[in-house]
DNA sequence: TTTTATAGTGTAAGCGCTTACAGTCAATTT
DNA sequence: AAATTGACTGTAAGCGCTTACACTATAAAA
């Protein structure tokens, strides 16, 4: 393929050093175990030659990659950035590194992109999640390899968990909007099959419903993928019906953002004609308008959290139990009392 | 660490199968090598045992990793996210990987990253802009890496780039708004050191304000880092000046968006009493209120372009030629003709 | 029937590193 | 002075794979 010019490895440091390679590799690696003078002659053969060490050979030898894997649904809409980001700058301070890639919400592809990511020798695992085949629960098992599941919680489960119980914000926040004088809702559910944040959400939704007395028939509920033109076109179906919602619940902010200007678009006006609500309370709640009424979740925190966890227990510490995080309904324009 | 449960290696497939290693190496790699009584007893063996090939080892031995390297200045908004997923898709196809990691807008973490994942075998690059450090460029060139530059063009340059004129565009952006009547602007720009993308916007600007017959002193800049927070500062102290600015024009959508809330929340009326326009066309462009007048840059197209550049550079085949792309205004509510 | 391809397989030499183990030598102890 | 220690350093055996090369059948050609 390409002309190869000669990549410098640590046999030539180790010659113009005139030392070992073993003594390289303690130099690049474990300082205190070299002398002074050795430890300058080596750097400096490393910084003449442009040396960098091999990241496959190191791995493969010391059977430790330094890296952690993370597979998330979605890089395109802003779901998981701030977690993820979050994540890796607490990696990065105890100097692990991160490798992303993304599923498209299909489990299939998320099996093979964990294949993947420990066949490159992964030390760690983060996957959003909990629902996801025994199998690869059991290879994980089968390979040791740790594993962290964000964006969700079962503490009952016997995988460690970082994330917060999606159904019950969901319910809390139907209480509330029920509380509100609400009683023709409508919700844009994301889809549920194989994904469990949106089949919690859904589900808390339903809890509230029925424990106000209500009949989940007189629920409509659709499903659409977590985009904002599929809130957008919801919204439309939605509205056609005979008898109105007085207020909209999404399955997140995305579908709800999309709800929310197509709304406007047709001449509907946010919130006295129609009220809307989201969840995750990413960036665009704030921005839209109105601004949504959302369930607040700490990215941010759920990010450093779940790399610390992870951290510990591959480094075989204590504290790698679950947590469970306290998220909270951020009240904005987009719901209106009745 | 850990207990290391037995991973089944090749040799252990070899041995289950009872052929060489060899013969199981070609049964992954070069199915068409081998006698298909022998492949369905090797794949036997393969499956039986749970085998996956140790990608490090792989990737030594072979000395090609089928894995691209990608460094965004930030995956915490959506700037890059459309385009990386078109780009992540495109090589998908061609079955080539994607590692992503972010620089956080910083030269030095940047070239940092670049090593780490040289040093992982990437077999190619993708970077956003062309401004670095030469330094950066050699040990490329030394390595012998194909380089795609993305979200720029500098198409005199010697590096292949897929991009479009950042400059240009927001000139044109600028010719529109003074055409419709404005002459009191106001920017928000990005920082323009180390980000050449900002700088060129910048520059469009002023190219078209003093080709008016302007003076640049009569043009407030500010500088703020893409985050809608500092785009809402930034709209306050714009305001507090004697003679205000009928319309703000920002580095991004990310800006302008936090330009539109804050203005909102102040009681001004965009664009009654200010107009406002952002660049990129991202989603959040679409959603605010009232919607963004913004450059609209084809991410997706872009991504792949730049994957498909990219491979044909790795395989030496021909077409990996740089790639200008056309950008047009969106017109959207928030700039109004005075 | 003998020669010559050809398809399929095995052998073994690395790829660039880490690390157990052994060795050297000067500083301490006894 | 001999023995012990400890700080460094070197030797060499892998880590799990790919692939050049050699080899063995079998089919095609002569």
């Amino acid at each position: 393929m390409h002309e190869t010019p000669h990549i410098p490895t640590l046999d030539d440091v180790a010659k113009v050093a005139a030392v070992s390679t073993a003594t390289v590799s303690r130099c690049l690696n474990e300082k205190q175990k070299v002398s002074a003078k050795t430890l300058a002659k080596v750097l400096e053969a490393v910084e003449s030659l442009g040396y960098t060490p091999n990241f496959n050979a190191r791995a493969m030898a010391a059977k430790q990659s330094r890296t952690i894997g993370a597979i998330i649904p979605t890089m395109e809409n802003a779901i998981f950035a701030r977690g993820l980001q979050a994540f890796q700058e607490t990696l990065l301070e105890q100097r692990y590194n991160l490798l992303v890639s993304s599923s498209a919400y299909q489990p299939k592809l998320e099996a093979q992109q964990i294949r993947e990511l420990v066949a490159r020798g992964a030390d760690g695992l983060l996957l959003i999640g909990y629902e996801r085949d025994e199998a690869v629960y059991d290879y994980l098992a089968r390979r040791g390899i740790p594993t962290v599941l964000a964006w969700a919680s079962k503490p009952d489960s016997r995988h460690v968990s970082v994330g917060f119980d999606n159904r019950a914000a969901m319910r809390q926040l139907t209480d509330r909007v029920i509380e509100m004088g609400h009683r023709q809702l409508a919700v844009i559910s994301g889809i549920v099959d194989g994904n469990d944040r949106a089949a919690e959400r859904l589900a808390g939704i339903q809890d509230s419903w029925q424990a106000h007395g209500f009949h989940l028939d007189d629920l409509p509920v659709i499903q659409r993928p977590y985009e904002t033109k599929s809130g957008a076109a919801a919204f439309e179906e939605l509205v056609q019906v005979d008898v109105k919602p007085t207020v909209i619940m999404c399955g997140n902010d995305v579908l709800a953002a999309g709800v929310v200007s197509r709304a406007r678009d047709l001449g509907f006006s946010v919130p006295d004609d129609i009220s809307v609500t989201g969840f995750d309370d990413i960036e665009l709640a704030k921005h839209v308008y109105p601004a949504l009424t959302t369930v607040h979740v700490p990215h941010r925190k759920m990010g450093r959290i779940a790399a610390d966890s992870l951290i510990n227990l591959i480094e075989d510490r204590e504290g790698e139990v679950s947590q469970q995080l306290d998220v909270f309904i951020q009240m904005r324009a987009s719901l209106k009392q009745l």
